[in-house]
DNA sequence: CCTTGAGTTGAAGTCGACTTCAACTCAAGG
DNA sequence: CCTTGAGTTGAAGTCGACTTCAACTCAAGG
């Protein structure tokens, strides 16, 4: 078994491009030793960081905070799995809070579709506090709670 | 009660920004009378579009698809509650299949923290097939399956 | 009548996560 | 040795959903 990949294989056996690769090595999410040819070649360990980051993305948490969470790993030897559990475990919150969110959604749709109203006032819906976070781009801006008005 | 809202008052209504209704006219999503001196008046029903706009956006919908969805109102008329709660509960199926993923997601996790492991092979976790709609930017490319190969 | 705030437009900028491109160099197989 | 595929870089492009800007006009109140 070879000791290290190049970016080829760490793209294969990750399913993540070549190019999201430099990216994420870039933005030091991950990193490679480079051959007297200035090709990348990368320690095994590194599959698991790239899993890490898809997970991570996945349950919605941006680059930033995943290169954030990797750099609370040990730098001195290879992380163990305990470490890895940690890390994983720190976004449990998250995901149960998004989770949350979309249930009370859900929800609130369900008792909407019942009345028909679709009312910013009277549902519960409309709900601008409940920022689903990383739902879509851009700021999401803190919205004034909108005054006892009635839609039609 | 005044007939028509001026952007400005649309905006403190809805909690959107004026920059974003005026967005959201160019893509055809609402619609908007002029004066003689062209400003836009919105009709008070235009309200009610623009909270199943953000609603939509919460389930993970793009406005592209909010826009197809919006044709489907009747245009001779004001759209009845019923109306509305139509096209409500065509979102419901996308709601319940992103809580699902979401929960499939954490339970899954839940196994991962426990073992440590964080495999791409041997967890369940790193499922490229299951794309969470909408979630991150960009294409999201389709994985091959990667080869069978433990991680470290 | 004047000022001020609200509105108008088209063009350009932003943000995050990448991809694409051009112009290279290097590695491996026949 | 030659070819081909894989790798390299920096710069620019893309996508969706907006925001910001400059240069205006218009509306309402004192």
């Amino acid at each position: 078994m070879q000791e290290s990949l190049t970016i080829g294989e760490l793209s294969v056996r990750s399913g993540v491009a070549p190019s999201a690769l430099r990216y994420y090595e870039r933005l030091g999410l991950i990193r490679a030793d480079r051959t007297g040819g200035n090709q990348r070649r990368y320690a095994r360990a590194e599959l698991r960081r790239v899993a890490f980051i898809r997970i991570s993305q996945q349950v919605g948490v941006s680059l930033d905070e995943i290169r954030a969470a990797l750099e609370s790993l040990p730098d001195a030897r290879t992380p163990s799995p305990q470490d890895w559990a940690r890390l994983s475990a720190s976004w449990r919150g998250r995901l149960d809070e998004k989770i949350r969110l979309l249930s009370k959604l859900r929800d609130d749709l369900d008792g909407c579709i019942g009345c028909g109203c679709l009312s910013m006032q009277r549902c519960t819906l409309y709900n601008p506090g409940d920022a689903l976070g990383g739902e879509g781009p851009g700021a999401r801006l803190m919205l004034p709670r909108p005054a006892a008005d009635e839609v039609a």
